[in-house]
Formats: C-alpha cells, structure tokens, sequence
DNA sequence: TTAAATTAGTTAGCATAGCTAACTATATTC
DNA sequence: GAATATAGTTAGCTATGCTAACTAATTTAA
C-alpha cells in the first residue's frame, strides 16, 4: 500500500475515485424510491429529456442519454406500452419516429422527482448551509463538466 | 409547465434532481472507461471495498455495497472465477466466508483508478482551479451525507 | 432514372446487476 | 436433541447495457 502512495495522493486522483463512488452509492439509493414509481431509471432519465427537452426522435434520445439505439428502442418500446410517450411518425421522414411524453407520462415524472427530493431534502437537512449551497454549485459545475464532454 | 413552478423553484428540489441527472451521466461516462478492464461498475466497486477496508465476509460486502446477499454472491462467485478474490470460510463460523483481494485483484483495481482518473483529469483541466476545490469539497459532502443515510 | 450507399430504427442474442422466494448448511437456543 | 436463527446459494424474474445483422426509407451518383 505504502509504495502506492504518490498515486492516491494525486487530486485530480481523488476526486475521480470519490466522485465514483458517491456516484455509485447516490444511485443505489435513489433507485430505490424510483422503484416505487414502477419505472427504472433509464426510463426515468428518458423521460426527463422529453419532458424538459421537448420531443426527440429516437436517435436524438439516444445521443441525450448516451446510449446506443438499440438500448433506447427497448426503453421507448417499454414507455409506449405504458403509455407513457407516444410515438408518431415523422411525415418529412419516414424513417424517423417523433417522440414526446404524454400526460399520464409527465405525471409519473412529477411524482418520482417529487418522491426523490422529498427523501434527498430529508437529508440535505443534516447538511449545514453553506455546505448545502456548496453542493448546489458543485453540481453546476459538475453538470457544465458532463455535457462539454466529447 | 406553469402551474408546477413552485415544485420546481424550491432549492432542494432542484438540487436533487441535478444530482440525479449528473450521476447517472457520469457514471455512464466512467462506465465505458471500466469496460476497458473487463470488469463492471458493481464488481469496481467490491473490489475498492476489498482493496481498501480489508477482508470481509460476504454479508458485510453486501451491507457495504447496500445490495442483497443473493446478489453479492453472484459478484463474488464472477470475481473469484477471474481470481480478483479468494475465498476461505471462516475456521470460527463455517458458515461464514472472508473474502480477500488478490494481487491480482489490487492490480486491476489501480489499474482502473488510473485509466478513470486520467480521463477525469483531462475533464478537470477546463474547470477553474476554484471550481476543481469547490468540486472536491462538495465530493466530500455528498460522501459524509452518503455515509450517514439510515 | 435506376442502382448504390447512407441513415434510422428494430430484432436477436449476450452479459451484468438488481430483486424475491425457496433452498442447504451451520450455529444457537430452549 | 429439537426448534429456531443465521449465512450463503440457487433458480428465475426484470431492467439496462452492448454488438451484429437485419428492414425500410432517403439520398447520392452513374
């Protein structure tokens, strides 16, 4: 352990591997309560693009949330059944299908955010208030950091 | 969009949901840098426990890990099969198995950190150096808050 | 103006990772 | 010694990721 130990000292080091984790363990809990929306959370995170995005064409999904089309195909086939997005036909081309959220979709998206932050609120009140405000504008930066990546 | 304003201005509300949205982007992001070790995102993160907190039994990784048994017996069994892992039972319990990191287990994990704090760190160099601090501390944050969840 | 190439999405099939229910084996308790 | 409790496993379901190979539609080019 000891020889290793110019390498864990690295900043940038410790930031990606806490990062990582916090990631990781942030998402095993929110997956939880998103269970009691019946949804998964690539559904969810589907779903939060074309309600605060607009409608989207598969492909335009698929990019949004990294994906490949193959993976989002199944999600959206999953959500239609659900009747929570509607899909219809671009009639400038054929080949592309327009994508948008319906009510009872956008409704479902309300009631888990609303789910999760009730939760996250519970325990961001343990949090002193300028850390709250410290963690407000590190996800910024954090947000700004993901969609400027290649 | 209008009615619902008042959700979504309360702080909280919007912190959760960014904090959602940016971890569940970068660990797709980091998620394809772990593909280059073979290894997914769930047996990374055993192997960290393992590497750093020491042997444990499968029971503790699970309750580390906040996953059921049944699922944490699967990620061993895979570990073990790629020899990231050794298992003995315990002479005390025999009911019981500790689980240990190989060398070779260790070596994959660094070799991971690396890859994943290389990409991280090219990332990190667009952000201000007091965006980078503000980061890390909040990091921090979301750990401790992670650390004490019931 | 057809033929070739490109583009959008789907289908099939594989892997990981989460779960519950039901099981085995060992320890503990009464 | 029998009943109960605990540690893990097995079986089988779901969701989400992938690649490879396909269909259908559009665009490009001969």
């Amino acid at each position: 352990m000891k020889v290793k130990q110019e390498k864990t000292d690295r900043p940038e080091f410790l930031v990606a591997d806490r990062l990582h984790s916090a990631a990781i363990h942030l998402l095993r809990r929110l997956r939880k309560l998103d269970i009691a929306t019946g949804e998964g959370p690539a559904r969810l995170s589907a779903m939060s693009v074309l309600v605060f995005g607009g409608p989207k064409t598969l492909g335009e999904l698929a990019a949004a949330e990294q994906v490949k089309p193959p993976t989002m195909s199944r999600i959206v086939a999953g959500l239609a059944r659900d009747r929570l997005v509607e899909v219809a036909s671009d009639p400038e081309d054929a080949r592309r299908m327009r994508i948008r959220a319906t009510p009872k979709g956008e409704a479902m998206l309300w009631q888990g955010r609303q789910r999760r932050v009730e939760y996250l609120a519970s325990q961001l009140q343990l949090l002193k208030p300028e850390e709250l405000t410290a963690l407000q504008d590190s996800v910024e930066i954090l947000n700004r950091m993901l969609a400027n990546w290649k």
